[in-house]
DNA sequence: CCGCTCATGTAACTGGTTACATGATTTA
DNA sequence: TAAATCATGTAACCAGTTACATGAGCGG
C-alpha cells in the first residue's frame, strides 16, 4: 500500500485496511502502527517528518529493498497456503452439519443461503462502484470475489439437494 | 471433532488437524493441547484418564454445554466474516500486479495457473478417495473446495485476458 | 471556545508458531 | 536391544485485538 500510495502516513495505510471489503483485514490500530514500524526497522520502508503537522506524523516511502520484497512476493511459486484450499467457515460448518437434527439442517441452509444472497448483492453493487471508479486492479479483484462467492452459493444448493 | 470422534485423546484431535487438506489448520501441538484444556476449563469438554496407558493420556468427551455451543455455532445468522469475502492470497497479489513490468506479470500468471492446475488435480484425487471412503460430509466438503478452486482458476484466465 | 472527529499511538490480554523435552511404544 | 516414532506436553517468541489515552484541527 505504501508502494501504491506514494509517501503516505500510517493512518492512510490504515484507512485502506478499514475500507477494504475483506473482513479479515480489520485495520486495527494496534496491528497497523507496530507493523509499519517493523517494516521500517527491517529496511523495507523509509520515513520523514511531515511539514506543518503538529502531530509529528511521519510519511513513509518504499525502499529499494522493499520493492524487491514486493517483487519476490509476486514471484511464483507461491507458498502452499496461498494456492491451497482456502479456509471457508461455511464449509467447515457443513462438515459438522450432522450435529443438528434434519429439520435444523434445513434451517441452517435456509439462513446461510439467504446471507450468501445478500452478500452476492453487495458484491455486485461494490463491483459496479469500482468499475465506475476506473481502477482496473480493484475491478479485477471484485470480479474474483464475485466468482468465488457464486461458486460457494452453487455449492450450497448442491448441499441442500444431497441432504 | 471431539463430538464426532467420541471419547478421544488430544492427540487424536491433533491428527485430524494434521491430516486436514486445508493448510490453515496446522495442527501444531502448541495450539491444540492448550486449546483442549481451555475447552475443558470452559466446561465444553470433560475428560477421564485412559486405562492401561503409561503416558497419562486423558480421553475427552463433549458435554451438554459443549453440544449446545456446537449447535449455536451452526445456527444462522453466521457472523459476517463467515459469509463475507474470504481472504485469497492470489487475489491480494493480483491487486498489486502493477508492481511488476508486463512481461513478469505474464510470468506470474503462468506460474500461478500451473500451481492452481496441480492443486485442482490433487483436489480431484482427494475427492475420489473421500467418495470411496463413503463419508458424506467429507465428500460434500471436498466438492465445495473443488468448486471454489475452479472458480479461482477461471478467474485467473479472465485476469490474463484483461491484461 | 466547546465538542467532535481525526490521527497517532500504547498496554494488557489472547492465542498461535517454533523448537525443544520427555517418556512410552513399536519395529528392525 | 537399539533406533525410530508415537504421544504428551512446555517455554519463548511473535503478532493481532480490544480498549484506552492524548493531542490536533475543525465546525458551529
Amino acid at each position: 500500500m505504501v508502494w501504491r500510495d506514494g509517501p503516505c502516513s500510517t493512518y492512510q495505510v490504515r484507512k485502506s485496511f478499514l475500507e477494504s471489503p475483506t473482513p479479515t483485514w480489520s485495520g486495527s490500530a494496534g496491528a497497523i502502527y507496530p507493523a509499519v514500524r517493523r517494516l521500517e526497522r527491517a529496511g523495507l520502508l523509509r520515513s520523514r517528518k511531515a511539514d506543518r503537522d503538529g502531530r509529528g506524523t511521519r510519511l513513509y516511502r518504499i525502499t529499494t529493498a522493499g520493492r524487491r520484497a514486493l517483487e519476490a512476493w509476486l514471484t511464483p511459486p507461491l507458498p502452499d497456503d496461498a494456492v491451497g484450499i482456502s479456509s471457508d467457515p461455511v464449509r467447515t460448518r457443513v462438515l459438522f452439519l450432522e450435529v443438528l437434527p434434519p429439520a435444523r439442517r434445513r434451517k441452517f441452509l435456509d439462513g446461510v443461503e439467504r446471507q450468501l444472497d445478500e452478500h452476492l448483492a453487495e458484491l455486485r453493487e461494490a463491483r459496479r462502484a469500482v468499475l465506475a471508479s476506473g481502477e482496473p486492479s480493484l475491478a479485477l479483484a471484485a470480479r474474483g470475489a464475485l466468482l468465488v462467492a457464486r461458486a460457494r452459493r452453487r455449492w450450497l444448493r448442491e448441499v441442500r439437494e444431497s441432504l
